[in-house]
DNA sequence: GTATCTGCAAAACATTTGCAATTCT
DNA sequence: AGAATTGCAAATGTTTTGCAGATAC
């Protein structure tokens, strides 16, 4: 990865958000993992390495990186919220088996829908469910 | 709306459901008002006509309609399920400022997505989020 | 020294579950 | 009677909030 504390730090500024260390590792976390994490996944994860961290600073965290357009959120699963730091135009796809998340590209000019014509678009989510190639070897 | 009660026991029927008077009314609902509700628009509305209803039993309802692909769960609002007795591969938009959702229609076989080669799909979810054409003449 | 950030505990939600009472056939 | 359905109350799980202590500028 070609991401270290210094170019978190700098694209934090840049977004108007107060590096603190927590920010910093939790944002560094969904940048370099691009796994799609739950709250309590990054929790989960980043105790390990700093033990006091708790729930709510993750959750402020997101909550401030959302508001500041650095984060996206993913309604892909029933019961949590996922976020993703790639906030470029895409799509996810999430395998029905093994729960994984991918990332899944298109152009929102090229998209052939009906009945958006009279409104003002500004966000568009799109995913999909099924097997993903290694769940598909397994079945 | 072409639809009655025989029609709607009908429906259940065919879908292995037993038509329960609360099952018949809730899913009455959803095909007459078309209006992508969520668990409590449904409790509040029909408890003027079932004042016995409980939330619990919308629960229990909508779960069962889910199960045999009666009706299908959207996603479009952060806090809330919303549910549809569309079940065609539709999507939808919802107004950031009034909150109503719109269906939009696509063709699943000429979506322009890169990255789902491999997988095999079983559910696609499309949701836009803007200012539908009433809240922009306001805005 | 004043703002901000953190983290605990409690609250606020939506949803599910256990179970007893009711209803349907 | 027997099986399914309903509905209350409690439990669950995620997210938010209030507030006190810690930290940063």
């Amino acid at each position: 990865m070609a991401t270290n504390h210094t170019q978190i730090e700098q694209l934090l500024k840049q977004h108007d958000i107060r590096p603190s260390y927590h920010r910093i590792k939790i944002y560094q976390y969904l940048v370099e993992k691009r796994n799609h994490p739950s709250v309590d996944m990054i929790y989960q994860d980043l105790i390990q390495e700093i033990p006091t961290l708790s729930r709510t600073t993750v959750y402020n965290a997101l909550n401030l990186f959302m508001e500041k357009n650095l984060v996206i959120m993913i309604t892909i699963a029933e019961n949590e919220t996922r976020y993703d730091a790639n906030v470029d135009l895409h799509g996810h796809f999430r395998c029905i088996n093994c729960g994984k998340i991918l990332d899944v590209f298109f152009n929102k000019e090229s998209l052939p829908i009906k009945g958006l014509e009279a409104c003002i678009v500004k966000e568009s989510h799109i995913y999909f469910k099924g097997y993903c190639p290694e769940c598909q070897a397994e079945a």
